[in-house]
DNA sequence: CCGACTAAGTTCAAGCATTGAACGAATGAG
DNA sequence: CTCATTCGTTCAATGCTTGAACTTAGTCGG
């Protein structure tokens, strides 16, 4: 650690901190400053690098009220971009957002994976990822799969068992030649409500339902992953000691009574769109179904809540599309079960991004690290 | 924040890991050098003012091999000191610890507090303190009690009703005059493993069984405590949905199965070392309540692991007395229902620390936060 | 006993990011 | 046209770490 080193810590600490303000919405140097607490000196000194290397532009003029016209700072609308790919049990998706977080294109399109093998499923979403990707230079894609993830390895993934043991980062990366982050789907749809907008706070629990049920922590602004990728698994926590087996090998899993299997099956129904009609026609069995999913589901909460103590709860996935008939039952579960709760009740919340909150999160990941890493914006 | 603010933050953060060092173990200058990335010229001229204040003692000399002797630094055996305190609802405590964590002085007095006003608690407290605080300058002091508690005022004590919503670290602050941290008891029973040595790692849980059951929850090297200070209540993690109705107003909560209170019904004894003894002769009924107890705990630490993903759990207090005869229904139980458990066992040990560990955490919390933040050692 | 050797600790000029103040630039109000 | 106002830039000053040179205090071999 030469000396240097330390002065130059200050500076992309700083940088950090100016990127980040930018990312909430553009602004002169005079209000960046104002809004970083560093002088304007220093930030006509921080960006000057920037909009050099096409990272920022400085806009014509803003005609405001009296004195010079500020020329606002934004990031660069050629500047670089992120990809975002989702492999999923019966779809795969992509989307490519700026730094600024705007989406610029998105696929979705519906495939089932289940018997796929690792390179087939691999070169669709490369194929993908060519498809959205344009002249803008690119820092990288995020991966998100259904399953566990450890250091770019696939740990555990019950639905696309082809997968197990992959090392999908390194693989995906040497077809697109992109830098791959990977990740589970539970972390990233969550993330997808940190970054770039704070959509639930700082401090939240993002829930899914696919086949399985997950949840992405999200503590001190961060994302709470576990020592080997494990945290979160909300679908294994137990609600009844002595209940149905699961496939994990434990019993009573909260994801035996509340996973969407289950609520499709009891509701006699093979679809989500189909259920939710059903639900929406007043059908005493869907209706059923739901209420008693939503009770499973609270009582795995409010287990999850004082363990883990956050004010919010985002449902998401195919849990936002039954959110009306869901609510009820899962908050009165909850509040009757947490210890907080007579303090305040626990906030819960649909989730606001609809089927593309995955690929979302996915793309964030990577323009998150390069504003935090802003050296890598100089590459 | 001007510029020489900057510069002292690179040069308070370079005294942490210099503090840090030190705690870890005493050693020359350029010893410290070494372990810490700094040069011998940065040493010098750090440590100058630490002796100067009488917070480091330089040793005489070490007769090591060739070249100029090294004289290694230690903190100062007559530099300031740490106090932690322990409310509980059958006995008080506290502690008095240097920066390098040995205890100096110790008091342990059973009192039946349940009943206590808040005056006649703080008053005995505080007699206390004064007995075991010596000539040398005092830190600060660490408060334990068995609770929630959030800013300095308790929260929820279920056991010690008189207390709920006095603002205590002030009350004691005034009594004493010194600067009082409040904590949950769990938390701190779990920094005493995590500073100032690392007993556990850096990510583990530390579970406690008095009346209710608490954990606390190290991630990162950091006290998990979550937004309300309600994070860990393991005691109320939900094993059984239409179980025993819990004093919390859930049903089939871990506390109702786990709990101390019920082990003792269960085997027939009134007190934990009545207890121990009846296990170690053999008695059937004593054997089969903890190992009920066992099982219904590695249901909840079961779930817990499947949403903390850390490593190791600590079993501490009246669970340390009995691990023998817990381990083993506690570890098949939870082994067979963690996720990760495919990965890697789950690590189950019995807490070192006895009887002294939450007020040594007390302590702990003090001397901790006048290494992380040197600026106070100048005070 | 002396000189070579080794390692610890100190001294000092150099380097560098931020700062605050002074300055130049660009516009509106009167 | 002049003044007020705000934006952005320039520049000397600050203060911390650094690496190299230097001093100090021992061991080792002859």
């Amino acid at each position: 650690m030469t000396t240097v080193d330390h002065l130059r810590q200050v500076r992309l600490g700083n940088l950090r901190t100016v990127l980040l303000a930018l990312v909430d919405r553009p602004g002169s140097r005079a209000d960046l400053a104002a809004r970083t607490g560093l002088t304007k000196a220093t930030l006509s000194n921080l960006t000057e690098p920037l909009l050099a290397n096409g990272i920022l532009v400085e806009e014509p003029a803003t005609l405001a009220g009296m004195g010079r016209p500020s020329k606002p700072l934004r990031f660069h609308p050629g500047g670089p971009v992120a990809v975002g790919a989702e492999i999923n049990v019966s779809h795969l998706a992509v989307e490519t957002i700026g730094l600024d977080g705007e989406t610029l294109e998105r696929r979705l399109v519906p495939a089932d994976m289940r018997k796929a093998t690792a390179d087939e499923v691999l070169g669709r979403i490369t194929e993908l990822i060519r498809e959205v990707t344009g002249p803008r230079p690119l820092l990288g894609a995020g991966l998100a799969i259904p399953g566990v993830v450890h250091d770019g390895v696939v740990i555990r993934t019950p639905n696309l068992p082809n997968l197990v043991g992959v090392r999908l980062a390194e693989a995906l990366s040497r077809r697109t030649g992109l830098d791959v982050l990977l990740d589970n789907e539970a972390n990233l749809a969550a993330l997808a409500h940190l970054w770039p907008r704070h959509l639930a706070g700082e401090d939240f629990v993002h829930v899914t339902a696919d086949v399985g049920i997950g949840a992405g922590v999200v503590l001190n602004g961060e994302v709470y992953r576990g020592v080997s990728g494990f945290a979160g698994e909300l679908g294994h926590v137990v609600i009844e000691r002595n209940g149905v087996l699961c496939t994990c090998g434990s019993r009573g899993c909260v994801e035996r009574y509340a996973g969407l299997d289950v609520i499709l099956r009891e509701a006699g129904r093979r679809r989500l769109d189909s259920l939710r009609k059903a639900l929406d026609a007043g059908d005493p069995k869907a209706l059923e179904a739901v209420r008693n999913a939503g009770e499973a589901l609270g009582v795995g909460l409010g287990t999850l809540m004082n363990l883990f103590d956050v004010p919010t709860v985002v449902l998401g996935g195919s849990y936002a599309v039954l959110y009306d008939h869901l609510r009820e039952a899962v908050q009165s579960e909850m509040d009757s079960r947490v210890l907080a709760g007579g303090e305040r009740h626990t906030r819960l919340i649909a989730s606001p991004l609809g089927e593309f909150a995955v690929v979302r999160g996915a793309a964030g990941l990577v323009t998150r690290r390069a504003v935090q890493q802003p050296e890598r914006l100089f590459a």
